[in-house]
DNA sequence: TCCAGGGAGTGAACAATGTTTACATGCTCT
DNA sequence: AGAGCATGTAAACATTGTTCACTCCCTGGA
């Protein structure tokens, strides 16, 4: 046998593991210690709480976020602002679809709440300040509309189609392709729109 | 003492307060018997499960999320296409301001799934026709584009203002009042983008 | 080399949960 | 009056999260 990896990520992968094919409500402490070959209790050396270990994984979702984001990023490096700005939709879109238990985590206060990780609250924080500063430039450069309106248009947008995504409320997307093509059309409407018109 | 209504009722209604206050992860059965003066057992003379409370409690917001599209539709009832069109994604935000726990359970594939029910699944396709005409018809009359297009982009939007002011991402919103200046001001942006401009 | 100490895991225990079962109670209809 | 049925009770069971006393084993300092 002798498993490498130390126990604290072996619960965290059989956690993963768990809540993918059977659900949130249904994870159980007991039932990731047997799967790893070890006592109840055992996890307690390791977390403080159920609670605990579902904040750890959703933490470590956001390397995964972090990942994407990047990704996209680099591929609209110097391009439009509102380019720039519509990549770091498609990364958020990519990372939920990728891994939307993560996501699941990351966003349902009932578990891991941001309140109880300032890594998460500090990325989330960091990542804010990077769009601001990418609708200010939009404005000025008069390609984009009022920045406040223009983020919570797209934010919203970009929030629903994840989430439409993971409360099966997109049943025909399998591939990633599909998603990001349902994507592209939203978001050239949106764009449409966040553009200001010829005489404004 | 003598409640007049039936135990089936006083259950439902136990159960949204004990979710709206201490939330869905912490739900549970024997509370709202105890919250009830009844025994545990008692809940199996008019629920199968556990889910089918919870699924019952969903069909109940369906009558409410009804009662706002009625609200809003009669509001916007000679209005523009568009004018229509947006009235039922207030609706729907309106009702997830008002029954946030309805709209969760609603939405929430762990718990209330749509094909547990097929009251839910019926309006659901029955709300889905009526939009699809809207949307044809203001296609046809020139006022909007593609229809396939316009509808997810509006109803992703729409669906995350929603996800994102029950799951706690608009700390600001109080009132009703200011979660819809928020969806105005999105919506305007949105549907700059969803007319078609000249020249198209 | 020995042995103190601490990290890591065990096993039994506890309360609370969802669910089932056998039993009581009271209402209605014939 | 009595059969039948809906409604509720009480006790039981398996499962869950969590704690506690304990064992094991490894490592570092005398």
């Amino acid at each position: 046998m002798a498993q490498d990896p130390p126990l604290r990520e072996r619960l965290l992968t059989a956690s993963l593991a768990l809540v993918t094919e059977r659900g949130l409500a249904a994870f159980s402490l007991r039932q990731v210690a047997g799967a790893c070959g070890v006592s109840p209790g055992a996890v307690y050396r390791h977390f403080r709480d159920k609670e605990d270990l579902l904040t750890a994984l959703a933490e470590q979702g956001l390397d995964l976020l972090l990942g994407w984001l990047a990704h996209y990023e680099a591929l609209a490096q110097d391009a439009d602002p509102l380019d720039r700005f519509r990549a770091v939709g498609l990364a958020n879109l990519r990372f939920a679809f990728e891994h939307p238990v993560h996501f699941q985590l990351l966003n349902n206060p009932d578990y891991a709440r941001a309140d109880r990780s300032e890594a998460i609250s500090a990325v989330v924080a960091q990542r804010e300040a990077f769009v601001n500063a990418l609708l200010e430039e939009g404005a000025q450069a008069g390609r984009l509309r009022e920045p406040a309106h223009v983020r919570l248009a797209a934010e919203s947008m970009t929030y629903g189609l994840c989430r439409m995504y993971v409360d099966g409320h997109l049943p025909g997307v399998q591939t990633h392709e599909q998603l990001m093509v349902l994507a592209e059309q939203s978001f050239y409407v949106l764009a449409a729109g966040l553009v200001p018109r010829e005489g404004e």
